[in-house]
DNA sequence: CGAATGGTTGATAAGACTCAACTGGTGTGG
DNA sequence: CCACACCAGTTGAGTCTTATCAACCATTCG
């Protein structure tokens, strides 16, 4: 990880694409700007690990993070697969509370890093940007929702079907934000049964697939699938 | 639902049962008392639904309330099984979003009934409370983390181990907060497994069941289990 | 007493996992 | 530059767990 030190214009430029900040005023972004680090990650780096304290704010600008457990097994699961612009680790931060879980980089990622205490005294001037970010807290609980409703007792290609629909919502194209495999995990399948899972939706012509990019080429067949 | 008119003294002594108002002046709790509503709730009374308005925060003092969904296909899945005491809908009343699941009474309730206003006054005086409840609503995004852990790739076996193990952390006898078809339920398993489970679990010589009644005999063994 | 409900047990089937083999692409070192 | 190893992804065959379906028992409640 390196701390990139850009200067406070580019780096209130940063700031202000982050949806949670984009009501601040002026001066407060200038304040935010002087009290944060902008940090380049490579791929596989570790952003924070379960257990350690969550002093640090993480607002996610570009590449892929995934969250996840080692489980007891030695196998890992994989809870959330996060896209920018996000933020990272907010209940810790809030609660005061240590990670419960590990945050690592799937390729390059450009982050926010906030002091706990910057953010405290964010607060301030704004008493309702905690809300703000409970709001992400809640979107996260609701997300933890929709995976046990699909996990429990759905098939491997309806589990596939609405993991297409909800990343690609208003377009038929997209990319998926990391390997195969690790999409699988996510899902909470093996990486053969997400694979027979793809063919079957080729086969059934519902989307085709190229590398990492998919294409919904009947979007009304893959909604149907999940009703069964 | 009966709404119940104690006087303030005996609303203010369930007030003070409540361990996020424990730190509350004594002026506080009368407030509290006299803007609150304690309610009585028959079995299978529905406190909120999905998609409802969360203008009350509820606390649970007695009794048990499952937080459930409508599946697409027309079952049910529960997501929580709230024990008191404990908020209810902490989360849609602090961010002012509908409610995500509904709860519903499994047996006679008690609760308290909190009004978003009131709730929010009590913030005035008190700023650092709805962090004290944002610590509960992470409590539960902690729960759901384990139930996504869980119902990954664990054995029915093990799941049964794990809820027990959960429900009972010191001591060794527990009677189960719901009859065994929701407990089921619950840990995303249908009825049968459970009974099956169950069963293996009495003749490993690990537990003996009596009705709801649930005695572990061999704790270090029940742990074991979930290594596998 | 009869109906309804929760719980148990048995037999069967379906679905995903496991293991193994094979492909194609990438990167490394001789 | 090529041989090699390595990894992600795919496909096939077999196994295993749990869901499903059906029957049955016990209890509760009209």
């Amino acid at each position: 990880m390196k701390t990139l030190k850009p200067n406070d214009e580019v780096k209130t430029k940063y700031i202000g694409k982050v949806p949670l900040f984009r009501s601040l005023s002026q001066k407060e972004k200038l304040f935010l700007a002087q009290n944060s680090f902008i940090q380049a990650y490579e791929k596989n780096e570790f952003i924070f690990r379960e257990m350690g304290e969550g002093n640090t704010l993480y607002i996610l600008l570009r590449g892929t993070v995934q969250i996840f457990l080692h489980l007891p097994s030695g196998n890992k699961k994989i809870l959330h697969l996060v896209q920018p612009p996000s933020l990272l680790a907010e209940g810790a931060v809030l609660t005061g509370k240590p990670f419960p879980a590990n945050g690592q980089t799937m390729g390059e990622c450009l982050i926010i890093a906030l002091n706990r205490q910057t953010l405290f005294e964010l607060t301030k001037s704004n008493p309702q940007m905690p809300w703000n970010i409970m709001g992400g807290m809640f979107s996260r609980l609701k997300e933890f929702k929709e995976t046990i409703e699909n996990q429990t007792r759905k098939s491997a290609i309806s589990r596939v079907a609405i993991y297409f629909l909800s990343i690609a919502p208003n377009c038929c194209q997209v990319v998926l934000p990391a390997p195969k495999k690790e999409i699988a995990n996510y899902l909470g399948l093996r990486p053969e049964s997400f694979s027979r899972a793809l063919r079957s939706l080729i086969e059934k012509g519902v989307i085709t697939v190229k590398d990492n990019g998919i294409s919904i080429s009947n979007r009304s067949a893959l909604e149907r699938i999940l009703q069964e």
